[in-house]
DNA sequence: CACGATCGTTGGAACGTTCCAACAGGGAAA
DNA sequence: TTTCCCTGTTGGAACGTTCCAACGATCGTG
């Protein structure tokens, strides 16, 4: 007593009742009477009492708590994923954990290790590092559910994606619709998500009859990354030059748009780029990126709602969701010029 | 035993001693003999024991966690700043609990209320929206630091923010010695940190003795209200045109930098532009931006440290620390145009 | 008028850990 | 030999909550 936070005890004794009496009052048993459940609750506004969710986990044994780890907070991608999440798991009654860990292997790992501590009852691992066999290790202790990448082995975890073989074409479409026929591509380097978009960009220009004229330049995923791919796919010495650009992703994206202008070139009048996750910073005024728009917050929701699904249903099976993305045509597009320059 | 996660008293019987030595040897306890401290760790591994961190923080009342409440993430001024108090409670044996409240007060402080139940052992807050008493109230009972405003009252809580005012001076000095005089100030609307920036502006608009100059247009802090302030500040009537801004933040410094674009003026050749807060997209190529950087990871880590100390030392003062900004000079500015327009 | 049912309330056990006082055994000192 | 002190180990209590079996009082029913 007296020292530190008053407990449940404290309550108890100022309301002249037993401990039990005061924790079922407090989670609004209706086998209170009337007189006791005021004399409580007012004896716990007085004292400033305040339930230790340590001490009821451990007593119940649930935390009502599920971990998020994020792989990068500075790529807007990630973010607007949480929003969803976090979105989904309150209005469901459950607190969220978040960590990050980097792009550090043993790093994420170690703090996936501290959020199972804490007795988390399920992970949400939002674009991970993890090796195979850690993240099967993990699953197999508590419902997991993996956003963004949908690469991963085993039936004890669920996925949340969206369908880059789709989103490319949309993209490819867009850019034909407008007249163009030489679209490079920029990859995003050798990763199961870049990959996949480099093979829908592939199949959708043989669906239009540009096979021919299929170019794949290697390239990452940042922002200098796609700077110096778009200038190499720009470059003098490989036949005619490309009219649209088709981006791994936004970040590339911008950076392939600066390399245009440093050319000489103007956007979109003389190229078009199109880039690929639909970030918020896209639809900036001074940015203006078309691209192929991920439904970010959706995707998060779904992940939240898989996971409270496999929290409560344990033989549950895992889902694989995949969501369609839409395009959202902005200003860095536009129909081909009418002069072949 | 069998169901559920294994205990220490699984541990226990596999290895074969008590309870009691089984916490002390997987503590590190210097007093346990070597073949002891082997079959419990080869008994531990086994079962792949984890220690239940609520149980821990039940028994020794100590929970070496903080919270984090974050007020946005999409801004992404902020996970810089989530960047160095990570790393700081990291290497100082703590645990992150983050959360964030978006811009409601009611849902912010129900976040504050949940990690309070939590046990977090301190507070930070980057950028909250909480009333005074509401903040008083929670400082109260846990060592609590602000990031990013320094205008609270009461000496329990400590701050840690950057010099608005040497900052702008700062953006100020460097558009004088480029040649502008008639600068303007589009402000970022009616808050603390905002009127700061603004109130530097004046003061050395004055120091170079362009006092008369001092123009300040209302405006705000996202994008489109840079845009739009941008502008009204350019716009025909009010005499002769700035021929540069001094913008509150990066988000609507880019939003002006459109605006200018709009109204078929060059940036920075016709109007240079500052910003302030240094977010690292305002360094990617596509945008460019001139700005005043704070030195966000420091903000961060320096209010790790205050926070730690706090815990340490529950009665020492409070701390007010405000760190100085330094400019970063890119591609919105440039000495101004020979001829006036 | 005794009986069981219902209502509101209660103490004790349990959750998994840490801490503490106390233990046995062996060696050194008396 | 007895005493004392180490070294390594142990059981029980505590942390703050929830759950459960059981309590006494009041009520209606036969």
């Amino acid at each position: 007593m007296g020292s530190g936070r008053p407990t449940i005890h404290d309550v108890a004794a100022r309301a002249g009742v037993s401990k039990s009496l005061v924790s079922l009052a407090l989670r609004g048993s209706p086998r209170v009477s009337e007189e006791s459940r005021a004399a409580i609750l007012a004896a716990a506004a007085d004292l400033g009492y305040r339930p230790n969710a340590a001490a009821r986990s451990l007593a119940v044994r649930r935390s009502r708590t599920v971990g998020v780890l994020i792989l990068d907070l500075h790529n807007p991608v990630f973010p607007e994923i949480l929003d969803g999440v976090q979105d989904a798991l309150r209005t469901n009654g459950f607190s969220t954990m978040l960590v990050t860990g980097g792009s550090d292997p043993a790093l994420q790992q170690s703090e996936v290790e501290s959020l199972l501590q804490f007795q988390v009852e399920g992970l949400i691992l939002i674009s991970h590092r993890l090796a195979p066999e850690v993240l099967r290790a993990i699953a197999a202790e508590v419902p997991t559910v993996v956003v963004t990448r949908s690469d991963v082995p085993g039936t004890r975890i669920d996925t949340v994606s969206n369908d880059d073989l789709v989103g490319a074409g949309l993209a490819v479409d867009h850019l034909v619709a407008l007249g163009h026929r030489r679209i490079a591509c920029l990859s995003g380097g050798d990763n199961p998500v870049s990959r996949a978009r480099v093979q829908g960009y592939e199949t959708a220009m043989e669906r239009h009859g540009l096979g021919r004229l299929v170019r794949t330049v290697p390239g990452g995923l940042t922002d200098t990354a796609g700077h110096d791919a778009a200038r190499s796919a720009l470059g003098t010495g490989t036949g005619p030059a490309p009219t649209a650009l088709f981006v791994a992703n936004d970040m590339a994206a911008l950076g392939a748009v600066a390399a245009v202008q440093e050319l000489g070139l103007r956007v979109p009048d003389d190229v078009s780029v199109v880039g690929y996750d639909g970030i918020a910073m896209g639809g900036l005024r001074s940015v203006d990126l078309t691209t192929v728009a991920q439904p970010l917050g959706e995707m998060g929701e779904t992940a939240a709602r898989s996971l409270i699904h496999r929290i409560e249903h344990p033989r549950a099976r895992a889902r694989h969701v995949t969501l369609t993305p839409r395009l959202a045509v902005r200003g860095t597009t536009a129909p081909v010029a009418a002069a072949g320059s």
